[in-house]
RNA sequence: GGGCGUGUAACUCAGCGGUUAGAGUGCCUCCCUUACAAGGAGGAAGUCGGGGGUUCGAGUCCCUCCACGCCCACCA
């Protein structure tokens, strides 16, 4: 007797159980194995700064679905996991605390006591996140759980930092950098807001030297600046001033020459006067326009805190706001000021401090992605190449262009950051005042650094300075910083660890160094390399240039192999009014509370859902009322928390919106939130269940047995062929990543077809002795397809009922039965014969379909009893083809069906709705209940939709260029939709005859 | 300014040159029928953003306009 299942599936017990089932087992666990080919994906490592949201719960579930799938295909599946320590975002986020909590900044701390409450920090959101991860139920392999910071892919970084440094690929370099001068650091572009504000438009002029009277003028918003021009610019062919070019004039606060130069990039002869000035040192337009003309110079007006240095002169020291006013001031009193208007400027305001960006000049390192003349690769066009000659593709294909047109600029990756947290830079410099003495130290150098150091050299001409990179902390190092070198207080940029991730992981360059051994689950490159490359990248489509590309890059550097041979780019989860979600915004969706209220199945078939092609997917959610569970829908206002409280139209009582409240609220708790997006998954999860507990109760005495196609009824080979057709569709549709499709072919076929139609014909031959056995197989043997089907997608499902199944009918299968596995985790995914796909059989069965649905329809309109719905029934049922008897139980208990054919029809399920002839009969026969008049009505206007429908086709037939044009299949088809038309209204009409009669 | 994408039912989305444009949710009617009310049966609901064009044939391809979103650049 088999166990009877609860009436509804609970997501919430099937996931606690089955997460533990599984790591028990280590299903998710790999290992190197030469008899299975790899299928390996390196996670998108989230940053360790927050708690997972949407855009993460759809990441993670895709790359889960494929995983899960390829385990399935026999693959040797990996998935590795980890996360990001993410420098600048994770740094800011513990300083804010720490100033927070105890006022201190991290000047008050110290580098060291920063550092170490930055762990802290991470270790706690670490194993939140990965905490999340499980329970989205990721199959990941958790002991090979990497961060970017940790031992193994230090040396990784280390080792490519050293790589580059030492091939020249990484340089000393000038840069301008957002400065804050308040908190006296730099800060990244995506660390600054914009903001229009208030500011003026000032136009001066300097006279040209040699020639009195003769002025050039110009404009500004920041004549401060104009301490540290270096020139003025027009454009080479702008007639007003093409006889000034190459003349000079004098800065009148410096009393510097300075020449009249011509670019065409900088200067804009249809802007303001046409004339600009230069000031490389403040301004990256002038920076780039100095790149160009080096000649001009490069002068640093700003100290650190934003006053003016001692290239200022008599302004030294005064703050640049008064500058601005001393300088103008200045301009008027030699007459040389010209006007000024009011004018919105857009300003670089810090996210930290608030105050405003200075753009200062400032020594950084850089990568090199321009071609070389020296015989190496070019950086930027070797990685260009691996996308070009198709090593490297990308779905949707579209997404190829965003990496190529942004490699091609080649632009340097400068990659020192000011930072405390993050892999600090493995360069030892020291700067000398001397000419001489540097030249001595180089030569020295040799000694200073024994033979077969791993070490490397740079000089820089400029600053007289030696940068020494050592390949790893060698016994030298001391001697270095005894002889006055330093190591360097920068550390790189984040995405520099996150671009070496898919080989890092794997535990490239390995052996493994003793700091790295230390990490007792470091992974052996010697023999994990058989998963490089991996298979395939899942992300989003905002870091393909910084993210993707990169990855790509050091993969050829170090590897000279591409580290993943697919792209898939998926969409972004919007909220519902359009708009990206993020923190800044709240209106951010936790994933916990989506899982929490319709389960973890249901997320994730909501998430491979809304992976279309193209589209980015808005998911509108609702506050539900913690009191009452009334289901509020967020509006606009509700965000950026400028809602504070909600009164619950339903039982009056006060909450708060849901979204991330910095505290807790005991009197107001905050609502969690809901979608009916989700709704589908959920009941989708439910019905599987349920059609599951239908088929356990009906399993008394099952055997199993093999099958025979051409012994079954219709209805069986039917099913068959939508099995096998459907599991054909799913396994292109997860080859080509058309998650959205996936989870749609899924849906359709076990409710509409395997729950609607099969199912509730099965019920008379469950009840039949004779037919019980076979019918018994064919459900167990589908139910089990099935399942292996929606595993990827909604696995805590698939397990319970695969374990469920297996308790009474553990031998199963089509067409013959084999002992299942132990888990649907690792069970086979399936294949069928194309044999049993036909398109006969498949046309038969539509016709039934459409009888039924008519008969139904009628019922429903005329809301008849009992006995009359029985005539109705039979009527229509005699009809239909003789191997459809199972219909008997389904519309209602058949007495004397003839040996009726009805041979295939091209009418589709779809189109039912049509009153076709047999069933007609029947409720004609009923007469008093029918509206006759409004019937008639009914029958005029379907007609009149059918002849124009007709004439239409018609009159394409007709038309001569049609028949020639277009191709015979199609010219064919219209000439049988011409007579099944023909067919549909003759019935009508004689529909409407018998009616008129009545 | 450049690039990419999107406007299809009340909402969220499919539909990728060829029958009478589909689904889920919501709505309306009936049904607690021993798998499932998280359910069953049926129904109403769309000049496919506007305007041109190509084609025998256009949500589908081209042009253009209008809205919206994202990325990149720029705003002396």
């Amino acid at each position: 007797m088999a166990t009877e299942l609860p009436k509804a599936y609970d997501a919430k017990a099937a996931q606690e159980k089955w997460l533990t089932f599984w790591e028990e087992r280590g299903y998710f666990h790999s290992n190197p194995d030469p008899a299975k080919k790899p299928f390996t994906i390196v996670i998108p490592p989230p940053n360790v700064t927050g708690a997972l949201h949407m855009g993460h719960a759809l990441n993670n579930t895709l790359q889960d679905v494929l995983i899960r799938w390829r385990r399935m295909q026999g693959f040797n599946a990996l998935w590795i996991p980890g996360t990001d320590h993410a420098g600048i975002a994770t740094q800011s986020v513990v300083e804010r605390l720490v100033f927070a909590q105890e006022k201190k900044t991290r000047r008050d701390l110290g580098r060291e006591e920063l550092v170490n409450r930055i762990w802290e920090w991470k270790d706690k959101y670490e194993a939140r996140i990965i905490t999340q991860l499980r329970e989205m139920g990721a199959s990941c392999d958790w002991r090979r759980t990497r961060f970017t910071l940790d031992p193994v892919c230090a040396r990784a970084v280390r080792e490519t930092f050293f790589r580059m440094f030492k091939d020249g690929y990484i340089y000393r370099g000038k840069r301008l950098v957002n400065w804050d001068t308040q908190l006296q650091t730099s800060v990244a572009d995506d660390e600054t807001d914009t903001v229009d504000t208030k500011g003026g438009f000032w136009t001066f002029k300097y006279e040209v030297d040699g020639e009195p009277d003769t002025f050039i003028s110009f404009s500004t918003t920041r004549p401060e600046t104009m301490l540290g021009d270096t020139a003025v610019c027009v454009h080479p062919s702008d007639e007003r001033y093409k006889h000034l070019i190459g003349k000079t004039v004098t800065q009148p606060h410096t009393g510097r020459k300075i020449p009249i130069i011509a670019d065409g990039i900088l200067a804009d002869p249809k802007l303001g006067t046409g004339c600009v000035k230069v000031t490389p040192a403040h301004d990256p337009n002038d920076y780039a326009c100095w790149q160009r003309h080096p000649k001009i110079g490069i002068i640093n007006i700003l100290n650190p805190d934003g006053t003016i240095n001692e290239a200022g002169g008599e302004y030294k020291g005064l703050d640049r706001a008064k500058a601005r006013d001393a300088v103008t001031e200045k301009m008027k009193e030699l007459g040389l000021y010209i006007d000024r208007a009011d004018r919105d400027i857009p300003l670089k305001i810090s996210d930290r401090s608030k105050t405003p960006i200075e753009p200062l000049l400032s020594d950084q390192w850089f990568v090199k992605m321009a071609d070389r003349d020296d015989g190496k690769p070019g950086l930027a066009q070797m990685t260009m190449d691996a996308a070009t000659d198709g090593r490297v593709k990308f779905f949707p294909e579209r997404y190829a262009r965003s990496y190529l047109d942004w490699l091609g600029e080649k632009r340097d990756w400068c990659i020192s950051r000011q930072l405390w947290w993050g892999h600090r830079i493995a360069v030892w410099s020291q700067s000398f005042t001397e000419r001489l003495v540097f030249n001595f130290q180089r030569k020295a150098l040799a000694i200073l650094v024994p033979a077969g150091a791993d070490a490397a050299y740079q000089f820089q001409e400029d600053t007289l300075t030696i940068h020494i990179a050592l390949r790893a902390d060698d016994k030298f190092k001391a001697d270095l910083e005894n002889n006055g070198y330093r190591q360097s207080d920068d550390v790189l940029d984040t995405w520099f660890s996150s671009a070496l991730w898919p080989h890092s992981t794997l535990g490239w360059p390995g052996p493994a160094l003793p700091e790295a051994r230390a990490d007792r689950t470091a992974p052996d490159w010697d023999k994990d390399r058989s998963y490089y490359p991996t298979s395939v990248l899942v992300t989003n489509r905002d870091i393909i240039t910084l993210w993707v590309a990169r990855m790509v890059l050091t993969g050829l550097f170090n590897l000279n192999r591409i580290p993943f041979s697919h792209v898939y780019i998926h969409p972004k989860v919007m909220d519902g009014f359009g708009e990206g979600m993020s923190k800044s915004k709240g209106n951010g969706v936790d994933p916990l509370d989506i899982i929490d209220r319709y389960g973890t199945d249901a997320m994730r078939y909501g998430m491979a859902k809304l992976a279309t092609e193209t589209q980015d997917s808005r998911l509108p959610v609702s506050n539900v009322c913690p009191h009452c569970g009334k289901e509020v829908p967020v509006k606009q206002e509700h965000m950026y928390m400028r809602t504070k409280k909600l009164a619950c139209p339903e039982c009056k009582k006060e909450f708060r919106p849901g979204g991330p409240w910095p505290t807790d609220d005991p009197e107001r708790p905050t609502a969690k939130q809901g979608s009916d997006r989700f709704e589908e998954g959920r009941n989708f999860a439910n019905k599987m269940w349920n059609a599951t507990r239908f088929l356990l109760m009906n399993l008394d005495g099952y055997t199993p047995g093999a099958i025979k196609l051409e012994e079954l009824p219709t209805e069986d080979k039917w099913l068959l062929s939508r099995l096998a057709t459907t599991t054909q569709a799913v396994t292109v549709a997860l080859e080509g990543y058309h998650f959205s499709d996936v989870a749609r072919l899924l849906y359709d076929f076990v409710w509409s077809e395997f729950c609607d139609w099969y199912i509730e014909m099965s019920k008379g031959r469950l009840k039949d002795a004779a037919a019980r056995p076979l019918a018994q197989r064919v459900l167990a043997g589908v139910l089990d397809g099935i399942l292996r089907l929606v595993q990827p997608v909604m696995p805590f499902v698939a397990e319970s009922l695969w374990h469920a199944l297996n308790e009474t009918a553990s031998e199963r299968g089509l067409p013959s039965p084999t002992k299942a596995e132990e888990s649907v985790v690792i069970a086979k995914w399936p294949t069928y014969p194309d044999a049993w796909i036909s398109a006969e059989v498949e046309s038969r069965f539509a016709r039934m379909q459409d009888l039924v649905k008519s008969v139904r329809e009628v019922r429903n309109r005329y809301q008849v009893d009992d006995k009359t719905r029985l005539d109705v029934s039979v009527k229509c049922a005699e009809t239909v083809a003789a191997d459809f008897n199972a219909l008997a139980t389904f519309i209602g208990p058949l007495a004397g069906i003839a040996n009726l054919t009805a041979g295939p029809s091209a009418t589709k399920p779809k189109q039912a709705g049509g009153i076709v002839r047999p069933e007609f009969e029947a409720y004609v026969s009923l007469a008093g209940l029918i509206d006759v008049t409004a019937e008639i009505a009914r029958l005029q206007k379907q007609i009149a939709d059918k002849r124009k429908s007709l004439e239409g086709t018609k009159a394409k037939l007709s038309n001569e260029k049609f028949v020639a044009g277009a191709p015979p299949e199609v010219v064919q088809q219209q000439r049988d939709l011409v007579a099944d038309i023909e067919k549909q209204i003759a019935a009508m009409e004689e529909n409407m005859k018998d009616l008129q009669s009545t």
